[in-house]
DNA sequence: TTGACAAACTGAACACTGTTCAGTAAATTT
DNA sequence: AAATTTACTGAACAGTGTTCAGTTTGTCAA
């Protein structure tokens, strides 16, 4: 009985098409911008059919909210060949940051628009954004034990260097930096970072 | 010739109409869903003669945006009569949360929404928030010259520390901490700004 | 007081949005 | 070949921001 198998797979197929062509979109033109006519249009389907594979409209991009921190973990995950645990920290935030200036629209799906998280309890369902933190954290406790970074509640100082850059990201993301020469942002942003991870390690 | 006065006062009388309904029904039930409609109706005006004073609705939020700012503003300023920069410091982060977490649709709508800067040139117009980085820079300056935090550009030191307290802020807003237990997070969140400028002054 | 003019305001209309659901078409099973 | 299940459609609903021809209101000169 291998029809069953083939429908199952064909429904599997244009779940993804969906998602692709929501993807594309999203990224083209923006979340508040993409409506489901468009992706709809895009993928020569109708409107209503979308709502055969997906709740809302919250739905869609949550899973691509997923899929967008496969990717930033891919990246974060290349740190894991640094010995050094401060020189990680350091590599961490630089690639974080680059990250987010690199896919603004990824970004604010991640880590700023309401949306995705909407869809989600209080408590449980956000996996993804535990494993980029669990990195980071994982990192900071390192730097601690090998007294690189002042003993204190991990997660006070793991909390404190994700604001940090997600700061640093998102007021560059929502053009909040309009007190400074525009040319000179950039730098001064990767520059922030630099130097929190230096006073940390000075501290001792 | 007092009618044209009269008249002129009725107008900026009837704005500002307009902008007390939107600002009560923004806290209300914030930005998105708030419409130009509801604001309309609340005035018992129809909707056109909203866009007779004001360009668009981005417009109106421009406009509550500013007041809001204002408010920070004054919040903020009272930090002037400590004497100990570090102590200002970190008494201007503490505050800054403080007010964020208590007010979170006003810092939305100062921080976090598109819209109000859409409505902005790049480097002119946001008077507003150039007013509450300088107090933040100078106290970072003052810092510095009194040998309680290690010289660097002045810049680089106000971006990080305004960087973690927005990023604390908006991560807290936008519902990003579930990793952590819910309880836990909002004292962590006071307690991290305040390690940073303990770590900084450490430093030296 | 009356008529003319301008300013203020209206609300229907336009082109869009997310979402639903009765109805149709296609594929599969009997 | 008929019956049934599954997949899909697209019109309709209630909403959005915005525009603009048309009406009402207020002011001023004759």
């Amino acid at each position: 009985m291998g029809i069953t198998e083939r429908k199952e797979r064909e429904k599997q197929e244009l779940k993804q098409h969906i998602l692709d062509a929501a993807m594309a979109l999203f990224v083209e033109q923006g979340y508040e911008k993409t409506s489901i006519r468009n992706i709809a249009e895009r993928i020569e389907y109708s409107p209503g059919t979308i709502y055969l594979y997906f709740k809302d409209k919250a739905d869609i991009f949550l899973e691509l909210h997923t899929m967008a921190f496969e990717v930033l973990f891919k990246h974060l995950a290349v740190t894991k060949e640094i010995e050094d645990p401060m020189e990680r920290l350091r590599s961490l935030s630089q690639m974080y940051l680059k990250f987010a200036i690199d896919n603004p629209d990824l970004y604010d799906l991640m880590f700023i628009l309401r949306e995705p998280m909407e869809a989600l309890d209080h408590h449980c369902g956000w996996e993804e954004g535990f494993k980029n933190y669990d990195l980071l954290r994982d990192t900071v406790v390192e730097a601690m034990e090998k007294g690189m970074i002042k003993k204190e509640d991990p997660d006070v100082i793991s909390l404190a260097a994700w604001s940090l850059v997600h700061g640093l990201a998102s007021l560059w993301i929502r053009k909040r930096f309009k007190m400074l020469p525009e040319e000179a942002v950039k730098p001064l942003v990767f520059k922030a970072a630099d130097e929190i991870c230096n006073r940390l390690k000075d501290g001792i």
